[in-house]
DNA sequence: AAGCTAATGAGAAAGATTATCATTAGCAAT
DNA sequence: ATTGCTAATGATAATCTTTCTCATTAGCTT
């Protein structure tokens, strides 16, 4: 669970500086589920030296323009990845015990129809304009388990 | 602190003291989605003072023993909910604007076949043995909403 | 080339959660 | 009841992630 504050509110419109492109370049160097840590530390090792504030700001500008999306997997720090788009949206499996998580996206079609119409229901008697949904699987992994 | 194995008998499952009594009410009470600060604050209205760690450690040691169940739907801070049975389970539904989390228990019998086949396929192909799962829905609610 | 302003960096601060440790209290055997 | 063992508690310090502050830098626009 993220420990800390909740993000404020920022402005809409940003500038693509180097710093932005290079957190984004190290998700589509194929980087999943990367902590801002994660980012921080891959981009040191590359001799890209940025700030972590800038990371965070740069993580946040990426998820408002939506290129990225956060995910809370109880580890205690909050994960990034490119945002699919919904039909192609995986679902995640994360190991109550190492934290590991697997992207995994089979079934995603046959969910479509059932997610299609709980949203036209959210949307229809709770007011909600629905923007995103997600599903988790939480057990152990093989390794983890006996 | 490592969770040392205790010597085999009914001492393992921890004593039920007026503290964690207290804790578990407030979720009997009706409580839903409580933070730990939430709780805390519940019972010392009550004139009921608990630490604020006790509280974090009665919250531990029902989910533990099953009773209590983690979320986190970005706020900043960890939500407890009385753990549905699988087949009851319901989803979430998370104003991104306000925070506001809307319990939504419809379809869930129509997702049973789906989450059962995920799960299978999972154990089948990753190893993955599957205690639990969650559905959860972003987006705006009627009120933060034009 | 100048001027405006968003973005950055470094470090401080905030806030949630966990660890420490002396003390208390639940439970079992006497 | 009394004793003894040990888990649980309370108070508070420590930890850790994330955000804020503010002086400085750099990206646009004109």
């Amino acid at each position: 669970m993220p420990k800390g504050r909740k993000r404020q509110n920022r402005k809409r419109i940003g500038r693509w500086t180097a710093q932005r492109l290079a957190v984004l370049d190290e998700f589509l160097q194929g980087g999943e589920h990367l902590s801002a840590r994660d980012v921080y530390q891959r981009l040191r090792e590359k001799e890209i030296n940025l700030g972590i504030a800038t990371v965070y700001r740069s993580l946040d500008f990426l998820i408002e323009i939506g290129l990225l999306r956060q995910y809370d997997f109880g580890s205690g720090e909050a994960k990034y990845e490119l945002n699919d788009d919904e039909a192609d949206q995986h679902h995640h499996m994360v190991c109550r015990v190492c934290g590991k998580v697997i992207n995994y996206s089979k079934f995603v079609k046959r969910g479509l129809s059932l997610v299609k119409d709980i949203k036209m229901e959210l949307e229809k008697n709770y007011g909600f304009k629905i923007n995103s949904h997600q599903f988790e699987f939480r057990g152990v992994c093989g390794v983890c388990g006996d």
